[in-house]
DNA sequence: GTGAAATTGACAATCGTTCTCAACAGCACC
DNA sequence: GGTGCTGTTGAGAACGATTGTCAATTTCAC
């Protein structure tokens, strides 16, 4: 049916998959591409995007939409959501199977298939939240 | 704190309100924009980009992004998710109070605060689905 | 009505992302 | 170790969605 999407293995996307893998938190092709260069890497911005999108369509990798841009982050393989930290970018992996059974239920019931869902939690981090509150009362 | 916001109501403002409510879609910023003018609407774009943001940080509106861009829809004031079909748009309202309390407490058991997320259920309604199974068949 | 301040619309500018294309490199086969 | 086919790369242009700019206009409290 569909084509089987041939894969070569290359310097540069080995080299995207390794700094991706080195950052625990979710970042962009921009930012990622950037930490790179300042690595001495020479891989193209492009080539870090088309080497992310891969990596998100073969599922080493999850993909996110904060703030109009796309995010990526190296994850486990199972299927999964995060906790996300709106300051620090810290991420939780968090598994949900009571939610996973509700969302396939819902869709059912409304005669939808080939359900696919977006769950995500943002918030402030422990640490974030306790440096905003010194910072407040600091004035 | 936050600034009170002021708002003046306007010819503009109620238009694309009422464009918005007339569709039961999620609908972009251009395309209702489109519509406007094509029911001979002088609205310029960028107000409409405006009067949707204000709609949406007025609880008036949900937004949610896909596919790379900001969808609108006039929504029920209460907290709610959806249910959306990706070939039409169909959108139903989803409540569902036990992913509420789960975000929460996932939220909470990691530390953190101010929690937020977004939870929305793609999938293909039954309309969809037949059609596309039609088409299949077909060949 | 008057005036301060918000809003508008046309347009330019910006941002993230994708496209284009010639040069290059992986890989299967000899 | 070549050779050739084809996927990949990098630089820059192109793109589409969104936001900024700014003079003209409109709202609204007085
Ligand atoms: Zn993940
Ligand atoms: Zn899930
Ligand atoms: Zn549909
Ligand atoms: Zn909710």
């Amino acid at each position: 049916m569909t084509a089987p999407a041939p894969r070569r293995s290359t310097k540069q996307r080995e080299a995207v998959r390794e700094a991706l893998e080195a950052s625990d938190e979710f970042v962009s092709a921009q930012a990622l591409h950037q930490s790179m260069r300042a690595e001495g890497s020479t891989v193209g911005l492009a080539t870090v995007y088309r080497a992310l999108a891969a990596l998100a369509e073969d599922g080493e990798a999850d993909a996110l939409q904060s703030a109009g841009e796309l995010l990526y982050r190296a994850c486990t393989k199972t299927h999964h959501h995060h906790l996300i930290c709106r300051s620090c970018g810290r991420t939780v992996e968090l598994e949900a199977a009571a939610v996973e059974r509700w969302a396939g239920q819902v869709a059912a019931a409304h005669g939808f298939v080939e359900p696919d869902h977006v769950v995500d939690i943002f918030g402030l981090c422990a640490e974030c939240a306790a440096e905003r509150d010194a910072r407040r009362s600091a004035g």
